[in-house]
DNA sequence: TCAACAAGGATTTTCGAAAATTCTGGAATT
DNA sequence: AATTCCAGAATTTTCGAAAATCCTTGTTGA
């Protein structure tokens, strides 16, 4: 793996789990001390993470940490809802037994790690990804499931600092989760749909309680 | 404007309109000297457009321009539906009389030059283009007119050769656009995205019988 | 007091060369 | 003849410094 390759994990990730403040300036400098790496490598992982809209640039002004607002995580909530439950419906159509095995695979990780007390949460957060990434697997679109994965980091710079504020959790999510895979595994789109909308939406109401209001 | 800027988007312009190969190799010495830069901007530039699925990078091995395929189009042009028809719901759900005007100047413009017979391709396509965006503008979301632009690229580069292939158009594109942009006006909303449907699927059937069977 | 300006420092952007890796073609070996 | 190996060339990747631009701060002049 190249210089610049690391610097774009490395800084997808510091930006997606917010340890860099929205609209804070990426000063190369800093960078380069923090990640140990001349500006070349760096320089080209912003404009990568650019592109993906994580990060702003303005010429000959540099780089910052791409804002954050109610309205930009409303935006971003209503697009996930549209490009998953389509990439799902196609996935229910197409999946053969491989895929459905994927996605009982994942499930059961998930749940290993959510009833673990031990809580490595990147490990928990890795296998939450990888779980609805399973479901989606088998829409056939790389279009889509690109989509996915933009809208996927974009909201989880929200999810992750609101749960933290939102306190402990009212829900069961292993039994969502699970109910969504099991009208999945059914071939029962419409309820599969329904399951993955309220999923999606019951989230969003704990990140806009933790969130400052628009 | 940086130089870096004017790489990215040369580079894009070039390989959405054909004049790199796809799947060639963009050696930066080649790159270097055909744009006049050092490697630097040009290597920001394929990062962005890596990032856009314009170009592909392998670790070592440098860029090359993504490669075209039947699949890859029939994915483009499905996510392109899905977008494209949200898009232009919430669009007429929200737009004002100022995006009505935006949509009326660019049809007349897209008219001018249709007519004019002394062609100048780029002009034509740049109108093309606005014409389309301004239908979607008013829908209030960034990331769907985000997808919009990609998916809009990444399908111009099937279009035009195959426009060129498929020889003269038995199609009234400029009725085609009127009827949208009346459909529109008249906030008809289902009958406008059946007809934007209608009309890339039309476009889709060219450029399917300009390109090599899958 | 205030605005315009300028000098100096901070920062980004770009270049040219060095380092690292891959590719190529031919010699050596089986 | 086919395969392996190696040296040299080609190419990508990275660095460090130079160039260009922006920002701050203090000064001047009205």
């Amino acid at each position: 793996m190249t210089l610049a390759e690391k610097a774009y994990v490395s800084l997808r990730k510091d930006i997606v789990e917010g340890r860099f403040a929205p609209e804070s300036p990426l000063r190369l400098a800093d960078l380069s001390e923090r990640y140990g790496m001349g500006f070349s490598p760096l320089r080209e992982a912003l404009n990568r993470l650019q592109a993906e809209r994580l990060v702003t640039a303005e010429s000959l002004r540099g780089f910052r940490v791409s804002a954050r607002s109610p309205s930009e995580f409303e935006d971003a909530l209503q697009a996930r809802l549209l490009i998953e439950t389509e990439a799902l419906r196609l996935s229910i159509l197409k999946g053969d037994d491989t895929w459905e095995a994927s996605i009982v695979a994942a499930l059961y990780a998930l749940r290993r790690q959510t009833g673990r007390s031990d809580g490595d949460v990147d490990e928990l957060k890795a296998r939450h990804h990888a779980f609805h990434r399973a479901l989606l697997a088998a829409c056939g679109s790389d279009w889509l499931l690109d989509f996915f994965e933009r809208l996927y980091a974009a909201t989880e710079r929200y999810r992750i600092p609101a749960l933290l504020a939102a306190g402990p959790q009212k829900r069961d999510i292993d039994a969502e989760h699970g109910a969504i895979a099991d009208a999945v595994l059914a071939r029962d789109a419409p309820l599969a749909e329904r399951l993955l909308r309220d999923h999606y939406l019951r989230t969003a109401g704990t990140i806009r309680s933790g969130m400052a209001p628009a």
